[in-house]
DNA sequence: TTGTACTGTAATAATTAATGTTACAGAATG
DNA sequence: CATTCTGTAACATTAATTATTACAGTACAA
């Protein structure tokens, strides 16, 4: 999983529930969080396509929370950002002679389903809207 | 989380147990996970380190668990390879001129933590044994 | 006592992944 | 119709991971 961007999500998506009802531009976003406008822009794009922001092209564009903070949950965040799974999936190609290398991928990927499940249901529990209040 | 490590320390420790009292070379073991023994040998290391494995040098020296399959379990060794959090400790330098940017590593954190508490419970609940017992 | 089969580890190289940057087309506002 | 935004491609840089070579040291066994 990539650790660094779902910290960006979180941060961007926690700016947007602070001010929740105006359209927040990139380079606003990238100045709290110190890093280029463009790597903002292609996180919001990836966030936009898991519905949890809108955004708005041409002056006075921006982005905004696509529903309310309360209904957005960590989970959701981190099942957009990642693309891999949490202890990695089938990264080596393990012997098939041995009859272990042969079916440890399998295995390994049961375990990594049930321990994410875990963690999910962990996320779950915790709001945007809540984590969002800390910062008042 | 380095989660190729992961996989490898399994694999690893897998093949140890199945052949639970014999001294077992790095060569062979790399055989079997299909890497280079040297990144065995450093990953054993590592293992031995935290009290997972004890090796023998020199002729027909290896390595073996150094304590029951039974009573070793997944969060130990999910431990034994993290060196990271799970979900990125303060990688970013938020503006700390932003009431956001200022706090949020500190509020990330506890986030972080908690998840990981949720995810290491979950991996103490299964021991090496019963992992390598579907490889019989 | 010496050859052999191992481990341990340093140094370094190669590869891959993550992050950052520049550049520019296109949209909406005023 | 100039301005201020977004969206995205292409590329550059940096960092992390993984692999390799090399060799000293240890233990066994003939």
């Amino acid at each position: 999983m990539n650790n660094g961007r779902f910290a960006i999500s979180v941060h961007i998506l926690t700016l947007l529930a602070v001010s929740e009802d105006e359209w927040t531009s990139s380079e606003y976003l990238a100045g709290s969080i110190n890093i280029n406008p463009v790597m903002v822009r292609k996180e919001l794009g990836n966030l936009r396509l898991r519905g949890l922001v809108a955004s708005k092209e041409g002056k006075s564009g921006g982005s905004r929370l696509a529903k309310p903070a309360s209904q957005i949950f960590m989970s959701e965040i981190y099942e957009a950002v990642k693309q891999q799974d949490l202890l990695g999936k089938g990264i080596n190609s393990p012997n098939p002679a041995c009859p272990v290398g042969k079916k440890i991928n399998e295995h390994l990927d049961n375990l990594y389903e049930e321990a994410e499940k875990t963690l999910l249901l962990s996320l779950g529990k915790k709001s945007l809207a809540e984590f969002a209040k800390k910062f008042n």
